[in-house]
DNA sequence: TGACTCATGTCAGTAGTCTGACATACGGTG
DNA sequence: CACCGTATGTCAGACTACTGACATGAGTCA
């Protein structure tokens, strides 16, 4: 089965992994989220609303790690249900600032401790120590995909 | 814009940095293989197919996180192609064994050798133990997310 | 002032993935 | 043998997120 050929060893990538490991967060998540009615992004949406009030439809897409095209269909969706407000004139420039409701609130609260079980779930078997190592370690990551590759066609 | 807001609990949530980390990940992929007019999950189905000959289209989704609905209908596409040929009997069941043609081998190996540099640059800060650590802590994320949670619903 | 650049909000069309459903094949157990 | 549970391949419809496009507002610079 296994043979070592050109390409990308699965079991040792580290891109596969980190692939393997969102995949399997991504569906615990959208597990605790269905039954109350909730996507992931819209969990996101909300969750970043809470934490950073008045941020603007490109800033939230950016935080939930999709375009402001989509996140603006979702706002809509939010808006309607009464969760998020936004002015109907932007104050400067053409942002919007949205805000949570309280009905948007309450429905966070939920939603958010599930979450955070998922999330502790993840983590139950690493220490402080190794966790704070994650967090170095991902940041790196990031760090290193985000800049500037320096030379590739 | 109203940047400079301090990072509050997202920027130390390991749930989010692994989203991120992904998504970064899955960006720059993005980018050196849409040139080739291939697909995240089209390279993946390559690459799996190079490890692991013969892998059915159930086996070959669960290696690519995505269903086997999914894979199926890539599958059908990549046949089309001449990139991929299964049998059109099964020989055991009613898994079909998948296995690459020397179309599909051509141009995976220039698609690997893309999605390797990304991977290097990821890692390009990081030294060898590092890498190790990294590895060995995904896989203990990935298997607590995965085992039973062993709690209330 | 006017031209240029950039970021934003929004509309429309497209593509990839998902859920639902059905038929088929194998392995157990009565 | 018959029955049941599981796994697979496949078709169809629905949904989510994406790319493309356009107009608006703010800042820069000559």
């Amino acid at each position: 089965m296994s043979q070592g050929e050109p390409g990308i060893e699965l079991d040792t990538s580290l891109g596969y992994m980190l692939k393997a490991a969102a995949s399997a967060l991504h569906s615990a998540m959208e597990a605790v989220l269905s039954p109350l009615g909730m996507t992931i992004t819209h969990y996101s949406c909300l969750e970043l609303l809470a934490q950073r009030p008045g941020l603007s439809n490109s800033e939230l897409a950016r935080g939930a790690f999709v375009t402001r095209q989509s996140m603006n269909v979702l706002l809509q969706s939010l808006e309607r249900q009464g969760l998020v407000i936004r002015p109907a004139r932007a104050p400067v420039g053409r942002a919007l600032p949205t805000e949570l409701t309280d009905l948007g609130r309450r429905q966070l609260e939920v939603a958010s401790a599930a979450v955070r079980r998922v999330e502790q779930n993840m983590l139950a078997d690493l220490d402080t120590d190794e966790q704070d190592q994650m967090r170095r370690l991902l940041r790196t990551c990031i760090t290193s995909i985000t800049e500037p590759p320096a030379s590739t066609t």
